[in-house]
DNA sequence: AATGAATGAGCCTTCATTCAT
DNA sequence: TATGAATGAAGGCTCATTCAT
C-alpha cells in the first residue's frame, strides 16, 4: 500500500474534488502521505474508530494540517472511496483485451479483482463503510460495475458467444459472486488453500455452464 | 452466536446470550420493545450514528432503563445481528420441501430471502455493519448460510441433479448472487420493476444453465 | 451575585425557552449553580474567552453535566441576556409610583437603574456583547426600554407637565444618558465621588431644564 | 493610545504605534489595503469571528504576510480602534467653528458624528468590542471625548451662554445621548425616517431646554 | 517582502455508562 | 425496576502564530 503508484497519481493528477489541491511540491508530498496513512487507518478501524489524529500521526505529521488537504473527516472518507473504486475499475479494465472470448474476458476481469483486492485488502472494509459514511458514493460503486459488467454480456451475447437475454439482473448476479468469493478467498484467505487463478476458474466454469448435470 | 439455540430462542421471545433475563412479563415486554426499537435506529442510522438514548426514547423508557436489559450498546447490537441472522435463515428453511427439485429449492430459498429483505430492509445495514462492530458474527453469518447452501448442492448432486463437483466455492458464488440482486432489486428498489418472483426467476435459470449459448 | 432571587426564580419558575426544565429538585439546583456561574464567568471574561468548561468547573460539576440544561454555550448565553435584560426592566418599573411627578419618575427609573447596574456590574459587559453574539435579543433590550420611556414621556405630555412634542428620538436620548452615566459613575467607579443620587439629580435637572442659562 | 500623534498619523498614512514601519511604498499600501480589510472584517463579524486569514484574503495577499505588519491580531484591533477614535473626534473638531454659539457647536458636532456613523457603521462594532478586547482603549476613547465635550460645555459657560455649573457629569450625558440617537438613527437606519439633521435639531432642542413644559 | 505550509493548543460537543433515588 | 441526573473521556475542527523558501 504505502505510497502505492494510484495514490501517487491521485496526489499529482487528477487530484479528487475533495482535496483541496497543494501548491508547492512539499505540499503535494504531504498530501500522498495523508492519503496513504489514511487508507491504512480506515481499513484497519473501519470509519468511526478512525481519528483525524491518528491518521496525521501516523502521516508524522500535526493535527491541524490535516486541514490544509481536507476540509473534514467525511471529505477525505470520500475522496478515498473515488480514489479506490476507480482503481478498482481500472485493474479490471487493464487486464482485458479484445481478443478474448467472452468467457475469458469474464474470468480475466475476475482474477484481476482478485489480485487486486489481495493487494489493497481494506477496499473491502473502505467501500462497506461507505454505506454508512456516504451512500451516494457505495451506491454509484457498484452501479457502475454493474453497468460495465452488463456491457460485457451484452457484447459476448453480440457477438453470439453469450445467451441474448442477459441484462441487469445477471450482471448483478455476476458481480455479486466476484465479491463474495473475494471476501472469502482473498480478503479472510485460504482455509482451502485455493489459489486466485482456481477461485477465478472455479467461478467462471460456473458462470458458464450453470450447476446442472448434463 | 450466529446458530446458538439462545439466538433462535430469542426470536420466540426468550432471552437472546447478550441480554439479561427479565424476570416479570413487564420486563418481557419492555425487552422486546427494546429490541424493535434498536432494530429501527441501527437500520436507519448505522451503529455509529445510533444513541442508545434515542433508542430508549423510541421504546418509550428512560435512558437508564436501558442497562437493565443490556450490559451495553454493543451487546444490544450482537443480540440483534443473531436474531436477524437467524431470521433469515429461518425463513429460508421454511420455504423448502422435501418434495422440491435441487433446483426448485435454490428458487424457494431465494424468493423466500426477497421477501424476508423486502419486510426487514433494514438488515442489509446492520449486518453489513457487524463486520466493523463485532466481525466475529459477521463472518459467522456468511459461514453458516455458505455451508448451508454446500449441503443442498451437495445433496443435489448426490440426486444426480447437478453436478458433483460443486463445492465451498460455489456455495459462496450463489450466496454472492443472492445478496446482491437483493440488495438490488428488493432493498434499492425498482427502477426495473422487477418482482421479487422475476428476479428469483431469473438467477434461478442463470443459475441452471450459466451464461453460454447453446 | 451568587443565588441571586432572580436567577433562583428563573431556575424555578419561568424557565427560560433556552434551558431545558429539570424534573428534580436536585436537577432546579443544579440549573441555579450553572446560572450564576455562567453571569460570573460571561461578566468577568466576555462570551468568548468564558469557556464552557471554566463554566462548569466554578459551578463544581462535570463539564458534561452542562448539556443536561442548556443545548450549546450560545443558548446560555442567551438565556442570560433574557434573564438580566428583564430585570433591570423590572427594577426600574418596581421603583415607580403612580403619585410621582413625571420628573420624579425618571429620576427614580434611573436611580433604580444605577442601583441595579451597581450590584449587577456583569450587565454591561453581558448586554454589550450580545451585540456579536445574540444581535436580536440586542435590539429587542434596547427598543423595550426606549418603548417604556417613549410610554412615560407620552404619560408626562399627557399630564400637562412635559411638553408635547417627545416622541421616540427624546427616549433614546434619554436611555443614552443614563446607560452612559451608569458606565461612568457606577461601573467605572468614583474617581469624582458622585453618588449614585448625586448622578440621577444632575441627570434629572439636565432633563427638565436643559443647560441653556435663563 | 486614543489621541496620540501617532494614531493621528496614521489616519494621514503614517505607521500606527501598533503596525511595524514599512520601508517601501509598496509596503505602505499594503498596509492600507490591511487597514481597510480589517475594517471591514471586524466591522462585520466582530473581533472573534473575524480571522486573520480572511482579513488577508479580502486584502488580496498571503496569510503570512500579514505578520510583515503586525506582531498580532491584536495589534491590529488596537491600531484599528486609534484610528476610528481618532477619525471621529477630528470629523467632529472639523465641523465646528468659532462663530457658532454654544448650542450651534454642539448641533454641529452631534450632525457631524452623525454623518461619520453613517459611512462608518463599523464603528459602533468596533468601539463596542474594544470593551472586551482593549479595555484601556475603549475607555479612552470615551474618556476623551467626554472631557472634550466637557471643555466646550465649559467655555459656553463662560460666554454667559449656558449654565455654569455643567461639568464632567453632563458631558456623559451629552454623549450618551449622541451615541445612542446615531445607534438608532443611523446605524439601524430609519424606521421613522428621521434624517440626520432632524435627528441632531431635536436632540439639540431637548438640550437647550429639557423637557419640562413651559 | 511575500508566500504557502506546518504547528498544536484549545474549545465545544457527544454519548456510553454509572449513580442515586 | 425505573428514572433522570451526573460523569468524563474522546474527538473533530479552528486559527493565531511560526517556518522555510
Amino acid at each position: 500500500m504505502g505510497n502505492s503508484p494510484a495514490a501517487a497519481a491521485m496526489a499529482e493528477g487528477a487530484t479528487p474534488t475533495d482535496a483541496k489541491a497543494p501548491r508547492t511540491e512539499r505540499g503535494r508530498r504531504t498530501l500522498r502521505k495523508l492519503l496513504d496513512a489514511a487508507a491504512e487507518e480506515f481499513g484497519e478501524k473501519g470509519f468511526h474508530e478512525a481519528s483525524v489524529s491518528s491518521i496525521t500521526r501516523r502521516a508524522g505529521m500535526a493535527l491541524g494540517s490535516f486541514y490544509t488537504y481536507f476540509d473534514s473527516k467525511d471529505a477525505l472518507f470520500r475522496a478515498l472511496v473515488a480514489d479506490m473504486s476507480e482503481k478498482v475499475r481500472t485493474s479490471a479494465r487493464s487486464a482485458l483485451s479484445a481478443e478474448m472470448s467472452a468467457l475469458e474476458i469474464e474470468r480475466a476481469a475476475l482474477a484481476a479483482f482478485l489480485r487486486f483486492a489481495a493487494e489493497h485488502k481494506e477496499i473491502y472494509r473502505i467501500i462497506d463503510e461507505a454505506e454508512f459514511v456516504d451512500p451516494a458514493s457505495y451506491r454509484d460503486h457498484y452501479e457502475t460495475i454493474a453497468a460495465r459488467i452488463a456491457d460485457r454480456l451484452g457484447a459476448g451475447a453480440a457477438a453470439g458467444e453469450l445467451r441474448d437475454d442477459l441484462g441487469e439482473l445477471e450482471a448483478w448476479a455476476v458481480m455479486g459472486m466476484n465479491v463474495f468469493v473475494g471476501l472469502r478467498y482473498v480478503v479472510w484467505g485460504d482455509k482451502q488453500g485455493l489459489s486466485a487463478d482456481a477461485v477465478a476458474a472455479g467461478v467462471n466454469r460456473l458462470l458458464a455452464e450453470g450447476v446442472l448435470r448434463r
